[in-house]
DNA sequence: CGCATTTGACCGGCGC
DNA sequence: GCGCCGGTCAAATGCG
């Protein structure tokens, strides 16, 4: 895979250095590093992989009911619209939600896992549409959305909800040795 | 035949 | 209540 860098974004802020690779790596595999996430969206460059430019997003926003959550975690307009508060009940289901972008001209990243599509649905704004998946393994109920950013076609959003309770079907090494580029890089 | 994908229907939340 | 929207279901279809 070889892809172009794109231009240097911004500057990382400061507290992007808790995210290093591993602890993205652990958040791709579902392991809790019991990283402090903050109950916002949070967007921050992570970190140049293998010459995409990553961005995280993750948050802790629990909504409640159900099994499911609403709304996207990334969302093409600017606004992050909060939901007005729902919290009764403490049934919050704190569903970890985390999202990143690469630069990438394949949609689904091949992260080890294996995932059944599930859904489709055209995204307002986007000539793309955005891709519903959920891991196959049985009792993991880890999802991921995957959709090409609005503004720039390039750049692929993969968006991964809940934490695998299992171990990776398949062996991963490619990934792996790029995450130990990224692990020297600091 | 067994599994994955496709795709329209369906559902719940929300705004008007 | 009604319609829109994002997300999910499930029957049909595809494929090895």
């Amino acid at each position: 895979m070889i892809f172009l860098n794109s231009p240097p974004t911004s500057k990382a802020p400061e507290h992007v250095s808790k995210y290093n690779a591993s602890d993205l790596w652990a958040h791709f595999h579902g392991i809790d590093n019991s990283v402090e996430y903050h109950d916002r969206e949070v967007k921050e460059t992570v970190n140049k992989f293998d010459g995409h430019i990553m961005e995280a997003y993750h948050n802790k926003s629990g909504h409640i009911g159900g099994d499911h959550e609403s709304g996207p975690s990334y969302n093409c307009s600017e606004k992050n619209k909060k939901k007005p508060g729902k919290r009764q009940g403490e049934k919050v289901t704190r569903r970890h939600k985390f999202a990143f972008q690469t630069r990438s001209q394949v949609d689904v990243l091949d992260d080890g896992y294996r995932w059944r599509k599930y859904g489709q649905k055209t995204v307002k704004n986007s000539k793309f549409p955005r891709s519903y998946y959920k891991c196959t393994y049985q009792g993991c109920n880890v999802k991921k959305q995957i959709q090409r950013h609005c503004k720039d076609e390039g750049i692929v959003v993969t968006t991964y909800e809940g934490m695998h309770t299992h171990p990776l079907e398949r062996s991963v090494e490619n990934f792996d040795q790029i995450l130990k580029g990224m692990r020297t890089s600091y």
